[in-house]
Order: C-alpha cells, then structure tokens, then sequence
DNA sequence: CGTTAGCACTTAAAGCATCTGAGTGCTAAC
DNA sequence: GTTAGCACTCAGATGCTTTAAGTGCTAACG
C-alpha cells in the first residue's frame, strides 16, 4: 500500500480536496500552480497519469482533468486525510444544542439528525436505541376505560414502549391481579426475545374463561416486547438529495430506497465497528453505489445501542465529517446513558 | 359561468382529461379525431381560441396545442368533471387495508398515508387527531424508579399521550397522593387549553417543600396538554414529488417547504370545508403555487379531527382522487371513532 | 349564420457543422 | 528524473438549417 512515493500521495490528496470543495475535475496545471510550481505541470501529468494506472484516479474524459475514484477516496481516507479534530467551539455548539434534551430518546435523535444533516447538508439517518438482549424490567397496566388499558413496559436497556389495549370484556380489579401475576411469573427478568405470539398461546390455554379479557393484554406485552427489539428509523434533510447533482440523477430510485426502511434498518445496524466509512461499492446496497456513507455506532450504558449518520454523494469532506460524526455520536450516547438513572 | 356552450364545454373537459393522462399539450386535430370527426378541426380551432380568451386554456408556445389554466381546471371540478364513485372493490380494498389496525391513531394514519400515496402517485400527509377544545379525562402516574416516573394524560377527545419525567428526589407513595389530589382538583375536567407553564407556576408556588419533586411532574402534565392540542404530521411517499417534472423543477424547495412542518400543519389545518381542492395559485403559500392540494377532514366522534390529502402537480386526475380521498378520510373517521369506546 | 377546407405562418426541438479551450500524452532536451 | 514544447483529443458552446406539429386567417360552403 505504502508503494506511492511522497509526492504522489501530495498529488492524490490536493487532487482529492480540491475536487471535494469545488466539484470540478483538477488539471496539471492548476495543480502546479497550487503547490506553488515546485514542480512542473509535466511532472504532475506524469504522476498523474500513474495514479490512474493504478486506480486512484479517473478521467471523465481525454481533455478534462482528473478526479479521484473511489479507491482514491478509500487510500485518502486510510493513509492521506489530515486526523481532523472538532474545535471546542463546535463541541460547545453540539453539545448545548443537544443539551435542552426533555428526556425522549426519540426526541433527541430526532434534533440530533437535524443538526447533522445541516452541517453535512447530507441525508442524516439515525436509528432509535434498540436492544435485542434485554429483559423485561417492569410491566405496568394503566386502566383507562372499562374496556381500554394501557400497558407499559420498561426494558432492563432502559427503553420504555406503550400502547393501549382494547378488550372485550371488562377489566376488572380481579383481571389486574391475575395480569401481574402472570407478568411476576412469565414475564419479568425474561429476555423480551422469549415473548412471542407462540409463548403467548400456550400461556393463554392455561387460562380458563379469563382467555378473553387476557388474550388481548397478553399480545400487547408481546407486541412491545416487539417493539424493544426493533428499532424506529429517522430522516433528517432528506431535501438535501436535490443538492448534489451527483445523486438527484437518481434521487428517486434513492429516497424510494431508504423509504422502504427494512434495507435501511438493516444498513443503520450491519456494520461492525463503532464508526464505518463506506464509499460507493463499498455500500452493500446497489442503491447505494453512488454515495458514501458514514455511520457511527451510540452506546447506552456500555451496550452499543443504535446508529447516526449521513448519506451523501461520494465527494464527501471526509476529514471535516467523520470527527463530527463521531463527536455526535459520542454525546448522544453520553446523554442517554445519563437518563438511565 | 355557464356562458359555454355545450360543445366548447365538451372540448375543455377532453383537452383537460387528455392533458392529465398524457401529459402532452392536445392538438386541434387529435381532439377532432377522439371526437371522432363530428367537428371539424378548424371548428375546434375556433372553440379553442375562445377558450384561450377566456383564460380556460393556454398555449405554451404558438405552435404547441393547448393544455389547461389553472382556471380551467377548475371550472372542470366545479362543472364538468363526472362525479365518480368509488367502486365497491375499491372501497372494500381500502377498507381491509386499514382494517389490520391495532389501536394507535398514528399507526392507522401511517398506513393511510402510504395507500394514498400509492394510490394517487403524490406526497401523502396526513395529521394526528388533535382537539384543542378537549378537556382533561384522567391523568395516570406509573412509577417506573425511585426517581423516573410516566405520567399518562387521556383528553376527552380519546387522545392519549404519555411522557417520562425524571424528578430528583424520590417519588414517594405520599408524593404520588400528593400528585393524584392536585389533579383531581386542578386539573381533571378543565380544557387542556387552560394548563400552561403559568398556570403550572402558580400551581407550583403553594407547595412548600414538595416543589422540587412536583415541578417536573406537574410541567410533564403540561407538556402533554400542549402535545393534546397540536397535531403530528405524517408523510408518505416523498419520493413521489420526482416522479411529476412540473414539481420536480424546484423539488428542492417543495420538500424543504414541507419539511419546515409548521407551514404545513398550517396547511392542514386551515381549510374550512370537509374537502378541500386548491388549484395551484390557490394556495395559501406561495411554494405550493405549483402545485394542487387535495385535503379532507376526518372526524372523530362528531368533531373535525384531523386531515389526510395529496399534493400533487396541478395535473392531477381530480375525478378519481377527489372520490377517493373523501372515502379514505371517511373509513379513517369511522375507525377511529370506535376505538373511542 | 356557423362550419369547413386550404394555406401561409410560427416555433420548439432536433440535427449538424464549426469553433474554442482546457487538458492530455509523447518526444526530445536538460 | 524532470521539464519544455507541441500535436492531439474531446466536451461544450455557438449558430445555422430542417422538421413537424399546430396555429390563425381567409374564403367558400350549406
């Protein structure tokens, strides 16, 4: 990897940045010109011409200049990208901004991801704190109505799901016994992943004629132990596809993309390390192969529990984005993990 | 308003119907020959530039055909256009659609939303019931820790919202008598529109040392009366504003308008009338004088609720959606009102 | 009188040739 | 290894012509 002499890799990443703020493919000459002609725009072309030799490089066509490839981009990203750090001053900016947070995850995500996306001017995807492995905490039945009740349940990951249950027969103080004491039995300090609509049944045969006025309380634990599992997707600047000639080609094909959610949910939570970095093919979506993506993992307490980031076209500020991103996410984590007790 | 006689009546309402399906301008001899040759071309001629005079059509050029005003679609829908009904498996498709629908009014407008959008090809929204006239039924505080509580706010209206306060000391069995004593006497059965921060303050002052604990609680309760009264807004099928060109031109600035949410609750809010048709310039903000928007009322109980509707280019198949929509604002009234006991 | 045929006129869009300029690749000299 | 020099390439802009769809107007018709 390291067979790029010096200043090639100078040539590479000035080509890189260049093309990143203007958008406009970089010729020998301009390029001279900005390292100060200590070299000859005939020397450039030369390295140049080396350089997309060895796939770094790409040239719309004969007379235009150069701009980088996407394996340009993944050397700049792992070997040539200035390690940038965020300033204090937009740590402040994030941080206070974030700050005035009430205390629901999905609140915060969603101001988090319209920050994001204004400082990107990208699509910002985050999803909400999931966990797979929690276990049942608590389980609270609020009667609203005769027939109506609202069941609440408290993962041990700290996330909280309701939802109001209709019955067909009364709920009775008597009903509300018998619900908890199944829940004491059955339910608290299970793994929610146990709590399905088949465990319900079999649970539910036991029950003699309470079946009917149980039956729905019942699905609606599982129903939200579901939802613990699963996690909500949000969508921040999506206006901001139209902004880049790159991707509004097929913006279409993109937003009707993310819209469909299942392959989102499944990019937001499939990439292994805490900040991923992936740069058109890279992206294991055909969708996706004209954009970079950068996400980073939150955790909750120390459980890595959800994902924040952008989508936007390959010509992405790398060295500006990923400590932002990564800063985000960092205070995201810290603020939800301080609500949890 | 009926000064046009029947044949130049006939011809508006097939260049209008021709132009919404094909999307091309219609010429004087394609009209004649859908006609099928019972008029001269040269007397459509004639008819057209009447119709032109009269602001009904207009020529994007000289050599073009004609396509309809703004003012011509709409004497379509006030005059000409048929009057369909939706077909019984039509409304029967809708109906087990939203049927599968499990009790939380968002989930039932979600799925609305993307039927409609599907269905009519353009931007669905839709608002969550709200009623800012609703009085305070019940208010539920479930402890969830020592220091975490929710607390439960059911309005009058059938809607239910719910929020998690943090407090920082204890939620006592006292604290939580405490806490049921002030609503009962505060609170339960006064409108949601009379509980504000001030309000809250007052309320505050006259505890003693239980301020600290009862603060956020009773803010909590705040906030929720303040969530009663205002609406959510969902949408669906965004990607759909690039499939229609006349929208797509400033897509950018449609989707940023829509996303800025209080225009838009505004929007849905506003119009009068069960069903609303606004033709391009009719509408109230100047980004939507694109484009045509087709809303309409749902009630909960017997009282106007929210809306769902369209936003679409002004070539729009008002005949079919019209029907529709009125019918899927219907189903979803109907719902919902049964799940309200 | 309304209706129709005929024809000259208009115009956007498509096709085509030309020109321009930025940028290259290659060769030969340093 | 680096550089100057130069012929070459090609996208994009410019301007011209052609094409085809559709009009408006006039004069004739029943």
């Amino acid at each position: 990897m390291a067979g790029l002499s010096e200043r090639k890799q100078r040539i590479l990443a000035l080509i890189i940045e260049s093309y990143i703020s203007t958008g406009e493919p970089v010729g020998s000459k301009t390029l001279s010109a900005t390292m100060g002609n200590s070299v000859s725009s005939a020397t450039i072309r030369n390295d140049m011409a080396d350089l997309v030799e060895l796939g770094f490089l790409m040239q719309p066509h004969t007379s235009a200049g150069r701009i980088p490839s996407q394996s340009g981009y993944r050397y700049y990203v792992d070997n040539l990208m200035a390690k940038y750090e965020l300033g204090t001053d937009e740590q402040e900016r994030i941080k206070t901004w974030l700050q005035s947070y009430s205390g629901e995850p999905d609140q915060l995500l969603e101001k988090a991801g319209s920050i994001l996306s204004e400082l990107t001017n990208c699509v910002a995807i985050s999803s909400s704190p999931s966990d797979s492995e929690a276990t049942i905490k608590r389980v609270e039945l609020v009667p609203l109505s005769s027939k109506t009740a609202m069941v609440v349940l408290l993962a041990s990951s700290g996330i909280l799901k309701s939802m109001v249950v209709r019955t067909d027969s009364e709920i009775t103080v008597e009903v509300a016994e018998v619900f908890y004491n199944i829940m004491q039995s059955y339910f608290l300090g299970n793994s929610v992943a146990d709590i399905d609509i088949a465990f319900i049944q079999t649970l539910v045969a036991s029950l003699g004629d309470k079946v009917f006025v149980m039956s729905p309380l019942l699905c609606g634990v599982a129903d939200l132990c579901t939802s613990v599992k699963s996690t909500d997707l949000h969508f921040n600047g999506q206006s901001n596809i139209l902004n880049h000639p790159e991707l509004s080609i097929d913006a279409f094909e993109l937003m009707d993309f993310l819209h469909r959610e299942a392959p989102t949910k499944a990019l937001l939570s499939s990439h292994k390390k805490p900040l991923t970095v992936a740069i058109g093919e890279e992206n294991a979506f055909k969708e996706l192969r004209n954009t970079s993506t950068i996400f980073s993992k939150y955790s909750v307490g120390d459980k890595d529990s959800g994902s924040i980031g952008i989508i936007g076209p390959t010509r992405l500020d790398y060295a500006r984005l990923i400590p932002s991103i990564k800063y985000l996410a960092g205070v995201i984590g810290t603020l939800l993990t301080e609500t949890l007790e």
